[in-house]
DNA sequence: ACCTGAACACCGTTCAAGT
DNA sequence: ACCTGAACACCGTTCAAGT
């Protein structure tokens, strides 16, 4: 006789996400994500292959989000500057409101699978296309990767608070915006 | 009768130094500095309080040597602008000879404890002092950040491998530092 | 075919007992 | 005063036994 499925691989993944958010990293357990989805943990193995194979998925579909608001923060703009003030924007408010998914995404505690690593690629494609615009596409790459740099570098040190010497952070960041896209 | 003293702090955090950069953050167990400084994992804790003050105490000695290499790197150059470009250098060559260090001091994934800040201010002081120079007082931090932020993104995303896009990934670095110190 | 308890090899950490 | 084995509460993961 066939044992019911309780779960479903989607159900493990969304438990997984909320957990990085409300817990951390290291919140992200077998024993929280089965207890959540009611089985328990050896169960679990039926539906990913281990844990690794787990935080891919949450990895793959948190960047899938973060690929949707970039495309819309740049859609029906038509200034490639103004387009990447909007997706550089975007970014930092995607980082504020899910900081821990963010430092998931972007941290290099993990080695990134072949399929987050396309996603990357999916998600600042709305970034290359006005690089390449601005620069022509001789140099787009470097430009791309000068803003992304910067808006990532920015992002990652806000959330580490590795901005301890006081002033208005909103300030620095506006003005190297500014900068960095004049630069351009 | 006083049992001989076996190890010290100091061959502990060494044996910590060493095991974060062979098998990165998560190889860095108790009991694998104990096995190093050839005692049970249980004595460690009479030199440290737990594994966090060893992470703790590893991270600031790290950034020290970080600090000493960015002061080397612009002592003795006139130009400002020649000095952040240096320090920049400097920074990626850190990164790219301890790549595991690097991770540690400047990733998110642990919550800096209040000695690994003001390392970490004391690291960066040269670079604060040539954009005051470059931009002014008023800016100084502005333009700080700015510099910092491109240079631990780059660094962090190249770690990451998240170039993925080919191309000459020292060109796209040169290219971008020489417009962020011509930006300012 | 899925679910589960039991088990294993690891962690960090505590503590009583040795010297 | 330091060192140690034993123990505890956690991990991830495997597997035989249930349904």
């Amino acid at each position: 006789m066939a044992a019911p499925e309780k779960t479903t691989q989607e159900a493990i993944v969304a438990a997984g996400r909320e957990l990085v958010e409300r817990r951390g990293m290291s919140g992200l357990t077998m024993q929280a994500v089965a207890e959540r989805v009611g089985v328990r943990a050896p169960s679990l193995y039926k539906r990913v292959r281990n844990r690794g194979e787990l935080v891919d998925l949450v990895v793959e579909t948190t960047v899938e989000d973060l690929a949707r608001e970039l495309r819309h923060a740049t859609e029906g703009i038509l200034d490639p500057r103004e387009q990447l003030k909007s997706a550089a924007n975007a970014l930092r408010s995607f980082a504020h409101g899910r900081p821990k998914s963010y430092e998931l995404i972007f941290g290099l505690a993990r080695e990134a699978s072949g399929l987050t690593r396309t996603a990357r690629g999916r998600a600042v494609a709305p970034v290359l296309s006005a690089c390449s615009a601005l620069v022509g596409h001789e140099q787009a790459l470097d430009a791309a990767r000068l803003v992304t740099a910067w808006a990532n570098g920015f992002i990652t040190m806000e959330l580490a608070e590795s901005f301890q010497m006081g002033g208005n952070v909103d300030r620095s960041w506006a003005w190297g915006l500014e900068r960095i896209v004049r630069a351009l």
